[in-house]
This record gives structure tokens, C-alpha cells and sequence, in this order.
DNA sequence: CGTCATTTTGAAGCCCGTCAATCTAGGTGG
DNA sequence: CCACCTAGATTGACGGGCTTCAAAATGACG
């Protein structure tokens, strides 16, 4: 499965507003919550919005790290690729997730960040935050508790979303996906990105949620690119 | 897979000397390199140097998070259990290593520590780290650095340790230790072990090593535990 | 020398990967 | 409007690798 396609430069991208901040779903969570809001109308000089399409990649492995970004909507796959050039998925961002930290403490990028469907974020200058350091009292806290919160989901990916069968494996990352959105629907990724999440084949994907479909484990929602969850089914299978 | 052994609380803890400053194999890269260093004089005052026997376990997930180690020598598991009570090692942390970090900022720990073999290390209470902070303006530079090899770790273990055949991984397994020993040689953890490492069966791990010692990719060292590879072999290997 | 933990090996079966064909839906151009 | 094309999804067939269950061998230790 080498590395098909790949689009750049598309992204569209403007200054925030301080409307935009009202409506950051980061609000009340990452680093940016709390005392360090009352900064906030100074630093917003900074902010772009950043609106990505589908399969775009918003940034590669090795590029160099200015950026931090905050998720608005959508989802974001983390991916790295393996010598031979299949790619392996080893995190996703969804809103109020914040992602390419390491622009605070290295020159590059350790990813490809790429969209899974349409996706919008906020990118924050890693000067602009490094610049609050000293002011900021509680902001190595922040920073230590949202690198924790990566290190939380790269365990979940290594206990969860890598070990048992295949069907257990999709139906806990159907899941993972429902829960996160707080509901009982959630975005289906095309079958080689399933794949790629879970370290199983395009093939099995697609057999495993066809079996769904037919025993009514997920069921087709208004958009056609989302199902609705049956919670129950799914969680037994995903204990066994 | 059961949890079967469990050994706590037979560690022999004493305090830090300069000495043992003085040969710390973290010296040059953790925490507590560079301007730091200057004041460890008076740090040192809430070190303690823990040895670890075989199989002990060092501290359990959700225990309160009191102190960060550093690793002087030997090998520790970090280890997560799944509801059905069998383990998945999600890090490694060998000589110079630093783990627990998550005492810095959460109140609980996120794994289970257990050392592979005997170990010994130093254990930093979190309070003396944190109240650096302020006298220290690189700290928050540092702590981000090894946060972020924390997570190049975690992501080494999902793209290298959980994918392709069992003799791949059990090749990049070997390699892996090697490298970070520095030599041509490394602990042959035992099979269950490499299993929970590598998300396969205890009987493949012990097929593979067999195939592997009968091939002579493996041979035994002087440590009955440990073994010398045929590093140009295994390579091959670890990349198919 | 006997016991227990660990490792090795065997045999059977299933799940998954691979290769390949078919199906579906959307988009394009005549 | 319809034929055509393409990307993605689905399904089938087959083989191999891994798991599972089980037994035998090895080795450490009292």
C-alpha cells in the first residue's frame, strides 16, 4: 500500500477573530485555558484559521515545527510510514485536541498530519507560546497535561486498537470514535483507513464492516460517511 | 495470561550519594543536565537509590505518583493489563531512561512498573523537580525534550514492535535492545515477556527464538540471559 | 533425586493476508 | 440522457501464519 495520494497547499487560511476564540472548543481544556485566557486578546495576533479538505496533508514528517494546532472540527490522522511505505496511523485528533506539540521543543515534525473528512484548526505560533512562559506561572502544568494526554492516547492505541481480532479491534475503535463526539454515531473512515488504524488489511476492514452492517451493529446515518452505533452489541464485542 | 507474580515492597532503598551523581548514566541528556547540575549538591538531599529485584514491581497503575525515576542500570517494563487480565508492556525504559513523569503533573501513576531482570535506579521525588522550576529557566525546555522521547518511544512500539510477522518483530525486538545497550549483545527476556512485548503467543516467541538459535542469528553470551546477534541477519529480517 | 517453572515441540484449526474478480456510486464527456 | 470511466467497497478462494490445547523436555534448586 504505498503512499497514494497527497495534496498540499490547499488549505485555506485566515486571521482569527475574537469570535473564533469564543467558539474554540479548547476553551476549557488545553493550553490555553484558564488565567492564560485573560492574555488572550494579545496573543490572538498570532491565531490562523485553518481550514483543511479531505486527504490533505496539513503537514509532513520531518517539516520543519513553527506550529502548534488546536482541533475545531473534524479529525486529523497522525501517521508514519514504514520503510517499504505502507503507512501506519499512530494517533487522531479530534476537536479540542491539540496536536503537534513538539514545535515547543524540536525543529521538526515527528507525523504527517493528514484530514480525515473536512477539518478546521486553529494554528498557534509555538513563539507566540514559548513567549508565555515566563509570564504564565501554571503554563509547564498545562504543557506537562496535555503531553500526558498524548502519551494516554498512544497507550490506547497500543492496548486497544492493537491487540485482539479484527472484529474487536473495529468495534472498539467504533467506539473510540462515538465517545469522543459524546454520542452514538460517529464518522466510518474508508476501509484502508481502518486498516491503517488498527494494523489489518483493506480487506478484513471491509468484510468486518459489512458483517456489522448486515447484523445491525451499525447502521447507515443521515450523512453517508457516518453510521449510528448499537453501544451494547459493539461494547460486548469489544470486551471479548 | 493471568497475572500470576507480583512482588512489591522488598526493594532496598538509600539515599543518593555524590558518587552515585557522579556515575549517573543520565548525566548528560535527562532532567538534570547542563546548568541544573550546579545545584544538585542540594538536590541530592531527596534522592534515593532503589535496587529492584527480578519480576519486582516498582509501583502499580492508579498508585499515587510521588516520585520520577531515572534508570542506572538493567531494564524496566511499563505495563498495562487488559480487562481480561493479561498484559501488554507499552515502554521500556533502559539505562539513562527517565519514567514516572506523569508524577509531575497527575496524581496517579499510568502503568504498572516492573524490572525485567535486576535494576537499580534513582527516584526523584516530583516536588523537588517541580520547585526547580522557577530557579531554573531551561526546565520547562527539559521536561518537554523528554516528554517528547517519551512519545517517540511509544510511537516506535506501535510502528516497529506491532506490526508485520512474529519473526520480524522479534528481530527488531533484539535490535532495538541491543542499540540502546550500545553493543552487539542483549537480555533474551523470557518468552512470556517478549510475548506481552510484541502482542503474540508465548509459544511463537519461543518458536522464533528457537528458529533463530538454530540458525544462528542468536548465540548464547556469557550471561546465560542474555545473547550476541548476528546483527547484519537480524537486519535483513527486521526489515521484511 | 524430585519438584516446579520455563521452554520447547507437536498437531489441529481458524483467522487473516493475499490475489483477484465483481459491484456500486459518482463524475465526465459525447 | 446514456455510455463510459474510475475510485472505493465488497466478496470469493486459497494458503500460510498464528493461536490454542496439550505434552514432553529442560534446567534450576532444595
Amino acid at each position: 500500500m504505498t503512499n497514494p495520494r497527497r495534496i498540499i497547499g490547499i488549505q485555506k487560511v485566515r486571521p482569527a477573530t475574537a469570535g473564533d476564540c469564543a467558539a474554540c472548543p479548547a476553551e476549557s481544556v488545553g493550553l490555553f485555558s484558564g488565567a492564560f485566557r485573560r492574555q488572550r486578546a494579545y496573543l490572538i495576533d498570532g491565531f490562523r484559521i485553518v481550514q483543511v479538505a479531505p486527504q490533505e496533508t496539513l503537514y509532513g514528517l520531518g517539516d520543519t515545527a513553527e506550529y502548534v494546532f488546536l482541533m475545531r472540527y473534524g479529525l486529523m490522522k497522525l501517521v508514519r510510514y514504514s520503510a517499504a511505505g505502507d503507512e501506519r496511523i499512530v494517533r487522531l485528533a479530534g476537536k479540542g485536541d491539540t496536536f503537534g506539540l513538539e514545535a515547543l521543543s524540536a525543529k521538526s515534525y515527528r507525523h504527517t498530519a493528514v484530514a480525515l473528512g473536512e477539518a478546521a484548526l486553529c494554528r498557534v505560533p509555538a513563539q507566540v507560546i514559548l513567549g508565555q512562559e515566563k509570564s504564565d506561572p501554571r503554563f509547564v502544568e498545562r504543557v506537562m497535561t496535555v503531553m500526558q494526554a498524548e502519551l494516554d492516547s498512544a497507550d490506547l492505541f497500543l492496548t486497544e486498537l492493537s491487540t485482539g481480532g479484527a472484529h474487536t479491534r473495529v468495534a472498539r475503535l467504533l467506539l473510540y470514535l462515538a465517545e469522543r463526539e459524546g454520542g452514538r454515531e460517529c464518522l466510518l473512515p474508508m476501509r484502508d483507513e481502518i486498516g491503517a488504524l488498527l494494523g489489518i488489511t483493506m480487506e478484513t476492514a471491509s468484510r468486518v464492516t459489512a458483517e456489522f452492517r448486515r447484523s445491525g451493529l451499525i447502521r447507515p446515518a443521515a450523512d453517508p460517511q457516518r453510521v449510528a452505533l448499537d453501544l451494547p452489541g459493539l461494547t460486548s464485542l469489544a470486551s471479548g
